[in-house]
DNA sequence: ATTCTTGTTGCATC
DNA sequence: AGATGCAACAAGAA
């Protein structure tokens, strides 16, 4: 479920090989998240490199690699989860704690013994690779986090205006406007601002667009916030229920109603989330 | 066997 | 021109 936290736990994890020499990579090359990417370029700048630090923005992650722990970094690469994708790591010496994967489409082998896995069954993930010192392109022109000072009621309420005709739903999931938000967080936002997932964009009042603005930075802050290995979604969130058959809206006990929105499942409280009247 | 899926992109249509 | 909607991508689960 890789939306923006699940993206950032993920970047973590590899965390702990940051400083460790790369020996060698296994790579599946004919499967589609490596699409663009020169791989013997990218092996050649990896192998004998240092992982040196890595971001997340939104659902896109950054891995940085130099020929040193102390030197410039000579090299990036961007990993995507897609809908199925995951970050791994396996210990030397330990049993590795999964079935040897014929969907770890890539193994970073750390001297020690050590692996960092991408896994991604369903190939919608994706690896980035480039070469040279400085930020990638397509990392420095990602759209502002939703908890930065650019993202603004104002930016917001332009941006449904533009999309005035779309449905609510399918708006929070443009990544231009809204990285790292996806189908549940989407969902949990409308829930929490009591919007029907229909509503068109350019419907909102100027009050309605502060109080979407709000909710989005409040959905955002929280999902970060209780995120961890071993994290649970609190009862009181729309988001344990959404998927349950006769779920009950944890705000007034009603049933959930679960239907293609944007085309998209989308979950939403009937009674909490009035249709309006158009 | 058929239908479903937590994401993104490219194309057709308005 | 810009906005919108939808099929396609791949694999596995129910």
């Amino acid at each position: 479920m890789p939306e923006l936290a699940e993206v950032e736990l993920a970047r973590r994890l590899w965390d702990v090989g940051r400083g460790g020499v790369i020996e060698s990579l296994s790579t599946s090359p004919k499967v589609r998240v490596f699409r663009g990417v020169d791989l013997r370029a990218f092996e050649r700048a990896l192998v004998g490199s240092v992982l040196l630090s890595s971001a997340a923005h939104g659902k896109q992650m950054l891995f940085r690699f130099g020929p040193a722990p102390d030197a410039p970094p000579h090299a990036h690469m961007g990993l995507h989860l897609g809908m199925q994708g995951d970050l791994l790591v396996a210990e030397p010496g330990a049993p590795e704690p999964w079935e040897r994967g014929k969907h770890d489409h890539l193994v970073l082998h750390q001297r020690g013994g050590r692996k960092l896995v991408f896994r991604d069954t369903r190939h919608f993930g994706r690896v980035l690779f480039h070469p040279g010192a400085e930020d990638p392109a397509w990392w420095r022109d990602l759209p502002p986090n939703l908890l930065s000072g650019e993202f603004t009621t104002k930016a917001l309420g332009a941006f449904l205006t533009r999309r005035k005709r779309a449905p609510l739903k399918a708006v929070l999931l443009m990544q231009e406007r809204f990285p790292g938000i996806g189908n549940w967080m989407a969902d949990e936002i409308l829930w929490r601002a009591g919007l029907h997932p229909e509503t068109p964009a350019g419907s909102l009042d100027p009050a309605e667009v502060a109080d979407l603005w709000r909710t989005v930075r409040r959905v955002t802050r929280d999902a970060v916030r209780v995120i961890s290995p071993d994290w649970k979604y609190p009862d009181s969130w729309l988001f344990p229920h959404r998927w349950e058959d006769g779920g009950k809206c944890p705000r007034c006990r009603g049933g959930l109603v679960r239907e293609t929105v944007g085309g998209r499942t989308t979950c939403w409280c009937p009674a909490c989330q009035p249709r309006r009247l158009s």
